[in-house]
RNA sequence: UGAGGCAUAGCGCAGUUUGGUAGCGCGCUUGGUUAGGGACCAAGAGGUCGUGGGUUCAAGUCCCGUUGCCUCAACCA
């Protein structure tokens, strides 16, 4: 019997110990390293690769809805950042800000951006004179920073990458359409790139984001139970436009104060997908987003015509822009099972001697750790199956697994009881903060978003009139 | 900032109680044998024990200071 190594075993039962699981995995993968400023991640290129397939899905989408790409500066003059009083309050404590360049002290600090909405505001209202000139739609891929108490790798890291969207309108209601559009798109990435179900809604006044009329967010569940918000869409009606005089001529001839909404996602969903979609052997990655979607592992590779019929494998699933690779190191067999395994590569092809003979490969898949064989003679359209069907399954599993732990409470102790065993829990919610705050001091649970289109008697906590129905989970 | 813990080879750790030549596993290097679930044999390389001071003939070990990191609470995509 083959000895387990160290790293298998460090990668606890994740059942147990599903933190601990998550941060290991993510380092021993090769994912990211520790950066030498604290809070801050190396991206290496295996996990990078990851992020740029999520650009490039999220840019499709992004130009299919008329929104252009640009770039803004990094640092942001304190000046700018002070304008919208909410805003500058929510992130004043996170903000990390440079007094000293060109070894000289600055006459005004700048901001290290936390977000972008002040900045683009400011340019914003240069660019736009006219309703002709409406909607503006950019987004920026960039990095930001936040100095976070804690953090832990993608999924709070004090410097991230993400993209943010913002958008300008000459209507209310059309930057909400907008600001609902976004978080659609947002979901149906989500569920169709990266496997992943997750339930959208409006958020709390309380976990609304600073400077926003309406906070929409994007819920997650990861294995433990607990809700990873894994994207936000705000509307931000006319707060910021006003703040920063963003103006146009409208049809009329009178000079009107626009309306603006932002959105966006980061490098958190990477993490998302690991605790989605992880076990107990590491990485499971969906097809679409994986760097590697396939890898091919020569079996006594050094007899005749093994790896030679491994290259042609791979050279036709390459031309057919499968993202392949051959293991051709010279590791055993069984190792490499282990290491790509452990890396989340959906789908491994075995070839030995006996396969070739037969005219065969043996495919395992990642996310059921299935085996099947399939003829040589037809592996594009083998892989490409197994491939879709991956993808297919990762959702409807995730899914089942995530519906299975919806529960609905009455009162309190009901709330407390399905937090603690790992549910998102729907209850009815009057609507004041006092009831809000009070989950939170007792079941360590914060209310997520609403539930859209569902209605409650009364109130869980206070037992008063219930305005809405909420979903409270514990949350990363 | 409140509380607790850790710091010894690239990684994970033992050694500290009772001071006496710096250890183990994995990984790495070289050569050989292997190969359908983390192979085996042999030979190697690699550490001023976080850091500053003190006690002692002698400190990884005892004493005082200091720094960094981790976990929990508070803050957050």
């Amino acid at each position: 019997m083959a000895k387990e190594t160290q790293f298998v075993e460090q990668i606890a039962d994740i059942e147990k110990d599903f933190p601990q699981w998550y941060t290991d995995v993510v380092i021993k993968t090769k994912l990211v390293d520790y950066g030498p400023v604290k809070g801050t991640m190396v991206i290496r290129p295996y996990g990078y690769a990851i992020w740029e397939n999520i650009q490039k899905e999220l840019d499709a989408r992004f130009k299919k809805e008329g929104v252009e790409n640009a770039y803004f500066p990094l640092l942001i003059p304190m000046s700018f950042f002070t304008k919208e009083a909410e805003h500058v309050e929510g992130f004043a404590p996170e903000v990390a800000v440079v007094t000293v360049a060109g070894g000289e002290k600055l006459a005004e600090p700048l901001a290290i951006r936390p977000t972008s909405e002040t900045i683009i505001g400011t340019m914003c209202s240069k660019w736009i004179q006219s309703y002709r000139d409406l909607p503006l739609k950019i987004n920026q891929w960039c990095n930001v920073m936040r100095w976070e108490k804690t953090t832990r790798p993608f999924l709070r890291t004090s410097e991230f990458l993400w993209q943010e969207g913002h958008t300008v309108h000459t209507t209310a209601e059309e930057a909400e359409a907008s600001t609902m559009t976004m978080l659609g798109v947002y979901k149906e990435f989500a569920e169709n790139c990266l496997a992943i179900p997750v339930i959208t809604g409006r958020k709390t006044e309380k976990e609304r984001f600073a400077g926003a009329v309406a906070t929409y967010g994007m819920e997650a569940m990861m294995h433990d139970g607990k809700s990873l918000q894994a994207g936000t869409s705000h509307y931000l009606g006319q707060n910021f436009a006003s703040a920063f005089e963003i103006k146009f001529l409208d049809k009329d001839g009178a000079l009107k104060t626009a309306y603006t909404s932002s959105w966006g996602v980061s490098t958190r969903l990477i993490g998302a997908i690991i605790m989605t979609h992880g076990d107990s052997r590491g990485l499971v990655l969906p097809p679409v987003v994986a760097p590697v979607q396939c890898v091919i592992v020569p079996i006594a590779a050094r007899k005749g015509g093994v790896l030679e019929a491994c290259a042609k494998l791979k050279g036709e699933l390459e031309a057919a822009g499968i993202r392949v690779v051959l293991d051709d190191s010279d590791n055993s067999p069984g190792w490499k099972f282990n290491e790509w395994e452990m890396k989340g590569v959906p789908v491994r092809i075995e070839l030995g001697p006996r396969d070739i003979e037969a005219g065969k490969m043996l495919c395992a898949r990642r996310d059921t750790l299935e085996k099947e064989e399939y003829p040589l003679d037809s592996a594009v359209s083998a892989v490409e199956g197994l491939l879709a069907r991956v993808q297919k399954d990762m959702l409807e599993a995730a899914r089942a697994r995530r519906d299975s732990r919806i529960v609905y409470a009455e009162n309190m102790d009901e709330i407390l009881r399905g937090v603690e065993t790992g549910n998102f829990v729907k209850a009815g919610w009057c609507g004041c903060r006092e009831c809000e705050d009070k989950v939170k001091e007792v079941a360590a649970a914060t209310a997520r978003v609403y539930a859209e289109g569902e209605t409650a008697e009364k109130c869980a906590v206070c037992g008063k009139k219930a305005e809405h129905v909420i979903i409270f989970a514990r949350a990363y």
